[in-house]
DNA sequence: GATGAATGAGTGTTCATTCAT
DNA sequence: TATGAATGAACACTCATTCAT
């Protein structure tokens, strides 16, 4: 099995554990079943490895999330099934979930990585900026709404981290009432 | 002035502007003016002093919030000056706000000091529970309410957090819309 | 008994024996009879303890050396009294002469620091130019020739650290021979 | 060109630019262009790659040296032509020189090797040893008018790494003037 | 022979905590 | 009560060496 990835798999489980400040190299080593020097190989130092985790934790959800995605469905449809594929993917993968939300605001993650995460951002502005356009939506500033959304949302699935499809649609459904003209 | 209030917003200040493990016991003390053997008269650890700040940050929060709370208005009322006012604090002193942020979901903060946090929140449920009884507020579960648009609000803040006035009060609204039946 | 002093001594000891590079901090804290971290209470790093005990043994060295320094004797008697006086420290002393030599053109003393301790020998240069003027030394470069008879003197002891007073007054010969005229 | 040769004139680059304890084993390998494991087939260890160095550098510069070596001229002129012969050298390949003197008196260096660098010193002995029966050299110990001048010579070189040949000359007639009777 | 990924002992340094004053 | 020098476990990281290919 691939070495890289094990170091992956284990930081990211040891970091959402405990917390990455209390997780050592010399633990996500053992953890990785491999020696410590062998983690410098993939990563020059513990931050490229949590920059690193985050970019392609953040790649991998908005990849799953975005995966159906069709713009030609109406736009409270792609609000909807998008972040039904949120939640979807979220408590399908608690860790990577406990984990993005740890660091969406670290400073620990380097500006040029944010960039990067926010460039796989856009197919949801435009589902807002549509939105606003027809009407349907608040013509309130998109980042805002999203970060509201967002915020909201996350947050309920860190309250709950199975909550059921049922419920799944019902918080779905609080946010599009938020932010629905 | 109170050396134990001193160390308290040293360590605030510190924690806030760069990171809890990049602020060592010693730089408190020093911003504190007072030797760092005299912390440990006030708190057994630095674990305990994170926790005491804390709480007595959160309840700080929650005492100014609820201040002119009244249950005899009607319940949107209560809701908005409630949600209002936890942002105006929470504007108006960024470096709690912040604090609180950082570690509202922390496996630092002890489970006896979340219990104690919860209990601040009663007259925040009774709002929920009240309007759920009157039938203008959906019928979910309060606690995942609340969650939601709390959320929802202090991603908003962490996003901007100099929100005006204006803006304070449509992201009130976006909340209230968001739950209201 | 002065910790910092222990810590210099242990160190002086340490590197003389087995090399710098070959003694690590833990070790000089075990020969200090300290813990580590007390050592960095005196020193910053091993650097700056490396460059202290350079500066603090020339100096000692050069202290003794010019204790009975007067520039009223004859030229040649100043000489060998100088240099004479530079072969009996550094046997007394060996330990602290064997780390002057190793460290004398070393890139870790800093510029600083070498130019503090350049400064200390002006009384040599004195002689060297009073005797180049009365034309009993040779007109050549006087840093020149103080090298080089460093070197000499140096290289002697080097080999045999334990020379006799007829042995160092015949090498002190040895280098006056060399520069007169 | 020869791959063994490769790895020692990388490492002499690289030690004396940056000292040796500065130079990794994989820095030597890029440099001489080969693998890491590539040089363990050549040299057993670092300790041994630095000893063969010193010891074949120490060889090529003595062999140099002695090359013109001529016993049946005047005990005068082959410790002129000696000696001016070992600046010659230094100073046209400053990097063997340069290393040289480093590990000159390194623990680093093994007794055995020391001892075969002294058996290559012979010719000088009997340099000295012929003026002292001559009566032209002083009656010291030969081993330590060698060090004495070695010394010297060597300091002066180190101070001024590009001495021109009048200088060269007027440090060699020091030498001479220290030992001759 | 040639390679370089893998290894982990060892490094310099930090910092929460203690305790003698 | 107030202090800060002393402590050493723990950290991120390096690098000489090995060995499977």
């Amino acid at each position: 099995m691939n070495k890289r990835d094990n170091i992956l798999k284990a930081a990211l489980k040891l970091f959402v554990e405990q917390g990455e400040q209390a997780t050592s190299m010399k633990w996500i080593a053992k953890e990785a079943k491999c020696g410590i020097g062998t983690m410098y190989n993939y990563f020059s130092s513990k931050e490229e490895l949590i920059n690193v985790l985050y970019l392609e934790t953040k790649r991998n959800l908005l990849t799953s999330v975005f995966r159906n995605h069709d713009s030609s469905f109406s736009v409270k449809k792609q609000f909807i099934s998008t972040w039904l594929g949120f939640m979807d993917h979220s408590i399908a993968n608690p860790l990577e979930a406990g984990f993005l939300q740890m660091y969406s605001h670290s400073p620990k993650i380097s500006d040029k990585i944010n960039e990067e995460v926010n460039k796989l951002l856009f197919p949801l502005f435009e589902i807002y900026e549509k939105g606003k356009m027809e009407g349907i939506i608040k013509d309130i500033d998109t980042l805002q709404l999203i970060v509201f959304n967002n915020g909201a949302i996350s947050s309920s699935i860190g309250l709950n981290p199975k909550l059921g499809s049922q419920d799944r649609k019902v918080i779905v459904q609080l946010a599009w009432d938020a932010i629905k003209s």
